[in-house]
DNA sequence: CGAAAGGCTCTTTTT
DNA sequence: GAGCCTTTCG
């Protein structure tokens, strides 16, 4: 296959503009990633550049992986030479291999922004700060900030100007030190001590300057300075930089992405090339003009022509619903509608949102209708206590100075170590200058030799800590020679966390999940054991939420707005479309931030292919208390004309007293839709013990079950699939 | 030391 | 409403 035909003259010259500086502005739907997997292709297939002299820098792993799957087809057998991958993936690389001469040892180990927070909150009890006045997490992002923009420890304290900055001047100081006797490094450090690395020893960057010899950012209007500054190192000396990006869809201000970062590319590189790719292949040209009318509105931005030769498609729908519950209702419902009437497919149809809380009603209306769905991020996987703790285990074997992971398991499953005992123990290892790892052997030993007064701690709490310092010796052994799914088994068993989930009340779920992480753990079982450790751990430290998204799998999305960037979908539904919420009452004062806001809705906007709605709800329960949200000023800047209401969803006035009944109007009006919805007594009706069977969750036995109305809401234990809450009306369950 | 209960505060978006 | 922290009691 030729690589450039099939491309528009733009996308072509982008392709083929392979030396000195390359700015793509590309518009959404505009065959962005095309250009890019293109231009890879180009360069190896047609300019004969070797491919280990390309790197490729993309904004997820999702991303990076689709990347590489595309290139496997265009040039069969060079993905494996080819550099792709995230800042922090293929910063963490470097520094694995290079930081040494930074202080960093190669196995050091990635903090979160929970390990974050607790080492931030154990610097605040150090310098006698009360967490309650300084919030650890303000605490974090001032320091995350001041780490994205290269300012390391003295500067800030130096520069602080406000009492609130001196306090963070004196957490990040002790902060930084923390970090370096846990030999651990935050997402901000890998990119941070890279640009340092690189500054300090340019030998090293010379042999990345020499290998690198064209480089390619994606997504680069949400870079930050660090990014940045990184880019430009690295192509310092051939100047063969390709960056892509679309100022309208930069959304991450709030993680220290800087829109400059565009501004000041053309300054760096006043002779780039500036390619604009404006032609849309993606949605239909209703959906793209309700989405320029709405960016428009920004004060602060190019104009820019985007056009596209697809049809003008349906109208735009804007729905107001009365609570946010009857808001997923109608969801549910227009999708079963769609579904069943339409050629759409589930897969074809995803629910937008800004903040994550906004799923939960969601998720219960889909599970009512016996919808599948998906849910993006949720509560994240590795963010889960035990996926926490089994990782912190491994994490404290590949890195015995890993304080916060030993904090956290240290007693976790209880094991007679408490707070005094922890504290104790913490305060010894000081005043001896040694890690509590090392001072739990030294109690070992004072055992073995029994000299008792070697350690300060009385019998009950010395047996402890000697016996979990055994315990993760074992461990260390068996890291050294068995395979990485061995070792699981061994952590899992020996460490008695097994045994402890018995009496959790979400055993089931628990187990699982620990299993699906055994599962992640299989996949690294061909390295060798000491490789499989940190590949594992790191994969485990650097994933993302869309990271896990399979699009072939047919069920609605749910996801987050900024999730969603990337994505495409024929049918979108962007959810909580008011004020206070998109935009969000935190951007609301601020105008650059409200811009922000109005990028993060065209971006959901932009997703859709075929059919875009709009939906918000007059009232919406917040945090337990109900208000009152007037609809978004977003959906002033749509012309009335490209606006429409579903046929059944009538209501020119879509007021309060008309959004009282329309509910019911769901259900009458309905009568084309496939599921027809009775109102009256269920044909069955069930009671807790009885066994049923539904079509998708399999057969269940029946909990509880309780009237609603006319109807009957039945929770069933599935098995396998857990516990759902059904509409007896609407879940055609059969009992069996 | 640990389990249980009650009280508190926030919840925007995430590599 | 939930997760986190503190308090209380055995």
């Amino acid at each position: 296959m030729d690589i450039l035909t099939e491309l528009n003259p733009a996308q072509k010259k982008a392709v083929q503009a392979i030396n000195g500086p390359v700015l793509i502005l590309a518009g959404p739907g505009s065959g962005k990633t095309r250009v890019i997997t293109h231009r890879v292709a180009y360069l190896i297939r047609t300019c004969k550049v070797s491919p280990r002299h390309i790197i490729a820098v993309t904004f997820t792993n999702k991303a990076a992986k689709e990347m590489v799957e595309r290139l496997d087809k265009l040039v069969p057998g060079s993905v494996k030479e080819l550099t792709i991958g995230t800042f922090h993936a293929i910063c963490a690389k470097i520094l694995r291999i290079d930081g040494k001469a930074m202080g960093i040892e190669s196995n050091f180990v990635i903090y979160d922004d929970d390990d974050q927070t607790a080492i931030i909150k154990r610097c605040l009890q150090e310098l006698n700060l009360d967490p309650k006045q300084h919030a650890p997490q303000a605490i974090a992002s001032a320091i995350s900030k001041a780490k994205s923009t290269l300012i390391q420890p003295k500067d800030y304290v130096k520069r602080s100007r406000s009492y609130f900055e001196e306090v963070v001047g004196r957490v990040y100081e002790r902060y930084e030190q923390m970090l370096r006797e846990s030999k651990a490094l935050d997402f901000d450090d890998l990119l941070m001590k890279t640009v340092l690395l690189f500054r300090k020893h340019p030998e090293v960057l010379a042999r990345y300057q020499e290998r690198y010899i064209h480089v390619m950012v994606d997504e680069f209007q949400d870079t930050n300075l660090v990014q940045y500054e990184l880019v430009k190192q690295i192509s310092d000396k051939y100047h063969n930089i390709c960056v892509v990006g679309d100022p309208d869809q930069s959304i991450y201000s709030w993680r220290s992405a800087d829109l400059r970062n565009i501004l000041s590319f053309e300054h760096d590189y006043p002779d780039a090339t500036l390619i604009l790719l404006e032609q849309n292949y993606r949605s239909t040209k209703t959906i793209l003009e309700t989405a320029s009318n709405v960016i428009s509105a920004n004060k602060k931005r190019k104009a820019k022509r985007l056009w596209t030769e697809n049809d003008d498609g349906e109208r735009t729908f804007v729905i107001e619903a009365y609570t946010e519950q009857e808001e997923a209702q109608f969801v549910a419902n227009e999708i079963e509608r769609l579904v069943g009437r339409s050629h759409f497919r589930l897969g074809d149809c995803a629910v937008m949102y800004r903040t994550n809380a906004q799923s939960r009603v969601l998720e219960e209306a889909f599970i009512r209708y016996g919808i599948p769905y998906r849910l993006v991020a949720g509560t994240r996987f590795y963010e889960r206590r035990e996926i926490k703790d089994i990782v912190a285990y491994f994490r404290l074997v590949q890195n015995p100075h890993d304080s916060v992971s030993l904090q956290r398991i240290i007693n976790v499953p209880g094991r007679g170590i408490g707070q005094q005992t922890i504290g104790k123990l913490s305060s010894w290892a000081k005043s001896m200058g040694v890690s509590a790892y090392d001072a739990m052997q030294l109690i070992v030993e004072a055992k073995r030799n029994k000299n008792i007064d070697d350690q300060p701690f009385d019998v009950r709490s010395s047996d402890a800590l000697a016996r979990f310092s055994e315990l993760m010796d074992d461990f260390v052994e068996k890291s050294q020679n068995a395979n990485l799914v061995e070792l699981f088994d061994m952590v899992v068993e020996k460490s008695g966390y097994k045994q402890s989930l018995k009496n959790d009340p979400d055993k089931d779920e628990r187990w699982e999940n620990i299993m699906e992480l055994r599962t992640v753990a299989q996949q690294y079982r061909d390295l060798s054991p000491r490789e499989s450790l940190t590949a594992f751990l790191e994969s485990v430290a650097l994933v993302s939420d869309v990271d896990g998204y399979d699009e072939k799998l047919d069920r609605v999305t749910l996801i987050t707005l900024h999730q969603a960037k990337g994505l495409e979908f024929q049918v979108v539904f962007i959810v909580g479309v008011e004020e206070k919420l998109l935009p969000h009452i935190r951007s609301i004062d601020d105008p650059d931030q409200l811009e922000e806001e109005r990028r993060l809705c065209y971006v959901g906007i932009t997703r859709a292919k075929q059919r875009i709605y709009l939906v918000h709800a007059f009232r919406r329960t917040f945090m337990g208390t109900s208000t009152v949200n007037p609809p978004s000023r977003f959906l002033d800047d749509i012309p009335k004309n490209l606006v429409a209401t579903p046929g059944w969803w009538r209501g020119d006035e879509p007021r309060v007293s008309d959004a009282v009944f329309s509910w019911n109007r769901v259900r009458v009006d309905e009568t084309e839709s496939k599921p027809k919805v009775s109102t009256g007594v269920p044909a069955v009706d069930l009671k807790a013990g009885d066994h049923v069977r539904h079509s998708q969750f399999g057969e269940g036995v029946v909990v509880n079950s309780k009237k609603v109305n006319d109807d009957s809401e039945v929770t069933v234990a599935f098995s396998g699939q857990g516990i759902k809450r059904l509409l007896l009306s609407l879940a055609k369950l059969e009992n069996i």
